[in-house]
DNA sequence: CTGAAAGCGCTAACAG
DNA sequence: CTGTTAGCGCTTTCAG
């Protein structure tokens, strides 16, 4: 094994605890002793023990990131944000995946506090506020950060878009571009799926446009549920001339079904959708979308959950903060 | 703070060995006394307290996981493996992400292994073994799996794709679509790279075809440089008839150039890339491509990793899985 | 400025 | 089957 501060005291005929002293810096220690400590640290390659300390000082530096899917990339965004807020605080992040099952994310959540981690930042899956894994939570006194969806009721700290705007933003600018007949492919029920879809509702009721209940469809997540949903739009007797997508990836999905169809994007439908991942220049046709800064998201909710740590056991006042959207124009719904 | 073992020792009267046993299922303690601890146990919500576990056992249950890039969606879903595997045997992943950067990289391995990780799967950045960073973990009697890239020289366990014959399977497939003046976007100096780069070197000289050096350009590994390559292979006076791409961001950056450039995917150029990653039948024009099993790579490390970790202290004989690789054939390259 | 004592919560090893 | 003793490597507290 390698060297202890024990060794360290020993071969300097100090005490165990001018090492410890030494080593963290404590400013009544000479000088001169202090350098000596910390050259026989370098010689032996002395490193601390995290689990000896954080068994005493009850901190880990260590941080929880829940989120429902690594392979979105608008969480693995986040995360690198997290990352990079937490890297040089000196935390570890820890990284968990719900798969959005909320019991999965509930049982993560509990390993991570065992696990006695400083802090959690959560894209949740739970719908409510009154699920056991609030109550979980509230029981620890583990601070925590809640990403991205509101579940109903939640008063706690929470960083996030304003879903509302994103939805307005999407579709008053299918409406600029001459769409009149504009459908939307919904997400799940969780905040920032129904937030789009009031948005969506808004927009259209404030311009005068019909929104008929069965051109809002399910579109869920992902590429394949965007595909099915689409799908279904498409054979309505009145075709939709307009789409606004939960998210990026549903946006993709459904664009493959009106191509598939033999129409044309932004011809025939045009098509937006929300979150700006990485790869939206790039696909079948470049996707319009609304910009979350998901990047910023991750930072901002670090930051946040790094003083809630600080701020020792005095739990701070719930802070909410929210990322304002922008319109991120390409070819899918230009229509002029 | 919660419960300890000490507490439920009082409540019941017993010794705190008793419970300590008892919760752990050890053999040698009474039904009838069993079924108390665990009551109570459950009753006072206790959590064993994971820190003071390892500080006796010396064991964190927490593995490591360093890959250079979370966005980038092959790894995204290696690391989806990994946590699969892991998760149900009672481990902790710690993602770490070195962003390509051979220092960082080192930095945030020696973070891990402070922390006393169980073990570590890296996807290094380094090229070569007479690295800092492989002195550090052979010092370290900690086992690690490197995996998708061998840096020249390394001796110990590893997983990845058979590069060499993705290189080929991708250009034979172009050749066999018709293509004749084949060019290779080619991936940076490490192994995948440099084996995909030898595998269509083969492919193309078993066919007597030619491979003037120009006709290789650097890809790197996003679609930012993928793009910028190809721009640079489009102005070659003998213009590429097809492109085998490294990975499929770098396809995806060379369909947008070559489309900008007002030419066709495939007619003009068939295009092939690497990974096929989740949304690679999405894009511009959907993508042919070499499958790797990326979320078989993480898991056959992780289960590799884990049975170094059980076999104690006795390093296992380096054991190396190479994985098949697959064609899996889209629009971007169906000449026929 | 330095150090001795006490203990964080748990487990290994052995004794009853 | 149960309990005692002795730590794991470090920090906190307080006395010199």
């Amino acid at each position: 094994m390698s060297a202890r501060m024990k060794d360290i005291a020993q071969d300097l005929g100090v005490s165990l605890m001018t090492v410890s002293k030494a080593l963290r810096g404590h400013s009544d220690i000479s000088e001169e002793t202090r350098r000596r400590v910390v050259n026989r640290a370098r010689e032996l390659h002395y490193r601390p023990n995290w689990i000896a300390r954080s068994l005493v000082t009850r901190r880990t530096y260590m941080v929880g990131l829940v989120i429902p899917d690594l392979m979105h990339s608008f969480f693995a965004e986040v995360a690198k944000g997290v990352g990079r807020k937490f890297g040089p605080l000196g935390y570890q992040v820890v990284i968990s995946n719900s798969e959005e099952n909320p019991e999965a994310e509930a049982r993560q959540i509990e390993v991570l506090l065992d696990r006695n981690v400083d802090g959690v930042i959560i894209a949740s899956a739970q719908s409510h506020i009154r699920s056991e894994l609030f109550r979980i939570l509230e029981k620890r006194e583990t601070p925590y950060v809640l990403i991205d969806r509101m579940p109903t009721g939640f008063e706690g700290h929470y960083v996030g878009g304003r879903d509302e705007e994103i939805g307005m933003l999407a579709t008053n600018h299918l409406i600029d571009q001459g769409c009149k007949r504009i459908a939307h492919l919904r997400g799940p029920v969780i905040s920032p799926g129904s937030g789009r879809l009031r948005g969506y509702r808004r927009a259209l009721a404030k311009h005068g446009l019909d929104a008929p209940l069965d051109y809002v469809a399910s579109g869920l997540y992902e590429d394949g549920s965007g595909y099915e949903g689409m799908r279904k739009l498409l054979q309505l007797k009145k075709r939709p001339d307009g789409v606004f997508c939960y998210n990026d990836p549903v946006a993709a999905g459904a664009i493959k079904a009106i191509l598939e169809a033999g129409l044309t994007v932004p011809g025939d439908i045009a098509v937006i959708g929300a979150g700006n991942v990485h790869y939206s220049d790039l696909l079948r046709v470049p996707l319009s979308t609304i910009d979350q800064s998901s990047s910023v998201i991750g930072e901002t909710a670090a930051e946040l959950l790094a003083q809630c740590i600080e701020a020792a056991k005095k739990p701070l006042p719930p802070k909410r903060v929210f990322i304002a959207p922008r319109l991120v124009v390409r070819e899918s719904s230009r229509r002029k």
